[in-house]
DNA sequence: TTGAAAGCGCTAACAT
DNA sequence: ATGTTAGCGCTTTCAA
């Protein structure tokens, strides 16, 4: 390695490193001709800053952390959602000079210790958590610190953060609505814990739909299960066989495939399934079922954005960004 | 935000900086009152080092870089290649105190500006190529300036790099005998393209198996379709249709899967068929296929100890590290 | 418009 | 065993 300092570039350009900084800065004012000179010294040794010395006088790093608890990992390795929010993400803040750090806390307790630590050494100047977690905690410390960072998935005290999600509520709605004009009132709902708010979303707007039409809920048919097919699979065919179900609202397609599965098995695909992700694992069940995109590349860059406006300290008029979502048909 | 320095401890401890850097290092000789005294005011202050100083005088960043081309994306997708080996290098580096940047390239004219940029600028101290590319120009070039580099899969200068892959020759000989054993005589093939290794060697052993039994193998049952289910799905029924085939072999479990619902279509589940990665979704078609687990977290985890051992300029005894992978039937 | 020089927070060689 | 000091390579004030 050569490793080309600033003083090579003004030495040769015959000027002094100040100026080499104004002409790599692209600020200040430097006279044109010189300006030009430095900028072919620049080329001509290939001269590219180190990024540790100017981090160091900058008091800055220019990087983003992208936080996942491993608790959620499970769910998204069933998913694109983990693989499309990250190449979203970098490839947005690569286009503005900045890079992408990945954490996977894979110790829940340690979170907070490995967080603090990248920001107490300045590693990284802002973050991104991939999903909100019913424990806060993280979040009000770095609130409370004023470090920049922003949530996918909206937070519980969502006037404190930056955070950008869909409107779940009303996606639900949507879905349960077109589920009912197409004649359906005995219901199955399964989701995710209750602890989650995507989960309480889309209950909420479930019910919203359902009250609308003063259908009825028998609460015996809300499913909270684990994202694993069986499980779903498994409570969901004890209430279908013993009853008069003809549709069942899921929160994610990895259900909706459980349950099609399971209608299949007892030759009752007349009863209708939603779900919600438009994964690409719908095209490996032979029954099609309704499904929400929830548009992550927007998501991520939405993300993206919040936090970076935080970090350069530019004025933020809304802490959140509701992204519009899809309901998918065939 | 605080920012305690390491002059707050020194002076706090009463000791100069050079000895609060001996304990932070927790190297050269302190006596152990000393240091104990330094312990205290650190973790009373919650002190830690500024990465950015630390990395200016030591002329590291104690990151590591995970780079993607975009023309591998789709294919990644679906797959959980992407997140298990990401998932892997980043937990196995943080617990050797390093961290991962993701680079993802969606310009592949780019490529080597973008990675020249992290390397001259010292942003990385490594990189880890999540797949070896026909061009191995970017290889080329680091080897040049003696940059710590690894790759995923064996590339072409196979002596020249780091790397770590499957033994994909014997992998493929091991799944082609195994149907052979079970009385299959007319194979199709269906990879990616043969300008990637993998699919050479696949390739390779799948030949060999067949020589081994004195099979020959008519080329025009040789296909080399896109990572999209459609393609090799269509090819495929053409062949089946009008031949007499008994096995179908793979080089992944997408186009196993489409090969699955084709043969299905047309009522000829008789037919065997084989894939690569012990893919979650084969848990969504009905008949089951062979399928080959070449454990992406060991390879992940063998490229990270590679890059680290060459950053560290450790004594490297063999370039190259071969995962077993392993056969799975049911 | 340009340069000199201080300083960012740390490490490491040297001295004691 | 500990302190002094000179960098590391940049940015940024201040002066000219």
């Amino acid at each position: 390695m050569s490793d080309i300092t600033i003083n090579d570039v003004a030495k040769r350009a015959g000027v002094s490193k100040a100026t080499v900084s104004r002409v790599i800065s692209n600020s200040s004012k430097v006279s044109k001709k010189t300006r030009e000179i430095v900028e072919k010294v620049v080329s001509d040794l290939n001269y590219i800053p180190n990024s540790a010395a100017q981090n160091l006088s900058q008091n800055n790093s220019r990087i983003i952390g992208i936080v996942l608890n491993s608790e959620d990992l499970n769910p998204l390795l069933n998913n694109t959602f983990f693989s499309t929010a990250i190449n979203a993400i970098s490839e947005f803040l690569i286009e503005n000079k900045y890079y992408t750090i990945y954490i996977h806390c894979n110790n829940s307790k340690k979170e907070k210790e490995y967080i603090d630590f990248l920001v107490k050494s300045r590693r990284v100047d802002g973050l991104i958590f991939l999903r909100n977690y019913d424990d806060e905690s993280i979040f009000n410390y770095l609130e409370e610190i004023s470090f920049p960072f922003s949530i996918i998935g909206k937070p519980n005290h969502a006037e404190k953060y930056l955070w950008v999600d869909n409107d779940n509520i009303k996606s639900a709605y949507d879905v349960t609505k077109k589920m009912i004009e197409q004649n359906r009132k005995n219901f199955i709902f399964i989701g995710g814990s209750m602890k989650l708010n995507v989960t309480k979303n889309r209950y909420t707007g479930f019910i919203n739909a359902l009250d609308e039409y003063n259908i009825k809920f028998n609460k015996e048919y809300l499913i909270n299960a684990k994202f694993n097919e069986k499980d779903a699979y498994n409570k969901l065919l004890n209430i279908v066989k013993q009853n008069n179900i003809d549709a069942i609202f899921t929160t994610d397609d990895i259900f909706a495939i459980a349950a099609t599965k399971a209608i299949e098995s007892i030759n009752r695909t007349d009863i209708k399934v939603s779900g919600y992700n438009n994964s690409f694992l719908r095209k490996y069940v032979e029954k099609d079922f309704l499904t929400v995109d929830i548009n992550v590349e927007k998501l991520a860059i939405e993300a993206s954005k919040l936090v970076l406006k935080k970090v350069k300290k530019e004025k933020i008029e809304i802490n959140y960004s509701i992204v519009k979502s899809k309901l998918i048909e065939k």
